[in-house]
DNA sequence: ACCTGAACACCGTTCAAGT
DNA sequence: ACCTGAACACCGTTCAAGT
């Protein structure tokens, strides 16, 4: 009776103990960002969803700054890229930053990993790539591909991030309801007035206007 | 000698124990923001700031995320808005933003809070409705003008966190830079080849395209 | 009504000690 | 080389007790 068998079924993906290595750690980091948004994604947390202490993660990763960055990247992992038949630079284009929104919309913590973590993993660099490369396509080159393309991925971003943390904190949405409520229409006479525009959340059509915006935007600079 | 004078200098603003209120607090806060960055804003740090435990502060204020919100905008009542004399409502649009830009780039820990917590304050209204005015101005209506405002906003602010996250944190910077120097120029060309374009960090000029980009978006879909 | 101390349930990170 | 326990220096929030 000396030693308990560590036989244990039930875990999601954990047989007997499968030897720590980043992969199993990023892997279960994500699982937890997915589960618990934001909150979900800390050392201690991640530790023992892997039966171990915290400091036992530090032989894989230098810190949760850059753990993030490795979670975020893997989440990216999932993003899909249309193929040269899927149709004309800008659907393909259109595409991947749809799927990019898809997959931040699945969790809401990546999302906000996605703005406040400086994506330099592989998958992050592919769809930069991707996107130059359509940008390319249609004429936009340089410094205007360049920028663009950041822009177009913050702004994905962002309204991933927006979405995703009404969805989370329906008081806050309560909250900010009821101001735009309350709203003095002489002081604020245009976002009285606007209010329903502004609150609108059929984020697809709204998601698809910003992309036109910014697309039309770059090609008009350029000629 | 009963009531102490309330004539102190030393102290920034803390003559001898200033009674607790929501304003000193967020007044507190938004210094400690500037000054230690998004790691100075904790109850704790407060509280001892205010010479008192954080326990305290749950009085005034219902929890550090509407903390957040307060001192966003607060941060916020330093921006400037240009008077009807000062140009077309393209360059005082152009003005305002900027006014915000600067604002944020003061204290990184307020960029960081743009990008994070939802705007209602009094300040952020008033530069949202600034914002529409001046879309109106230019023919921008409805729903235009609404989700249009939300993207001169969301740009100015991610340029601003941009910015002061490579500001504070010189590390991440060098881990970027090597990592596009080591960058597989056969995976990822585009890339390869803008390296420099990404980088460059003339954030005036960047700023400045970004904001032609997405009003001449608008107006372009307008028509 | 306002303030406080103490406690609860958490954090990230380090480091000496074990295997 | 890898893992661990224990410790350090922090968190946000609550709550009974004081004034």
């Amino acid at each position: 009776m000396n030693n308990p068998p560590k036989t244990v079924i039930s875990r999601r993906s954990r047989p007997a103990k499968e030897p720590l290595s980043k992969d199993l750690i990023v892997k279960t980091a994500l699982e937890l960002l997915k589960n618990e948004g934001s909150a979900g994604l800390s050392m201690r947390k991640i530790a023992k969803a892997l039966d171990t202490g915290p400091s036992s993660l530090y032989v894989y990763v230098t810190n949760l700054q850059e753990l993030s960055a490795y979670v975020l990247d893997y989440g990216l992992d999932k993003v899909v890229f249309p193929s040269s038949q899927d149709g004309s630079w800008k659907t393909r284009l259109f595409d991947v930053l749809n799927s990019y929104l898809t997959v931040l919309y699945e969790s809401p913590g990546i999302a906000e990993l996605s703005l406040t973590t400086i994506p330099i993993g592989p998958h992050s660099l592919a769809i930069t790539e991707y996107i130059l490369q359509r940008l390319q396509e249609g004429g936009i080159h340089s410094t205007s591909a360049a920028w663009g393309a950041d822009l177009l991925l913050l702004y994905a971003s962002s309204v991933a991030f927006e979405q995703s943390s009404r969805d989370q904190k329906g008081t806050t949405l309560l909250a900010i309801s009821s101001s735009y409520q309350s709203l003095d229409a002489i002081q604020y006479p245009m976002i009285a007035s606007l209010r329903n525009e502004m609150t609108s959340s059929d984020g697809e059509e709204r998601f698809r206007w910003g992309l036109e915006v910014i697309l039309h935007g770059i090609l008009l600079k350029q000629e």
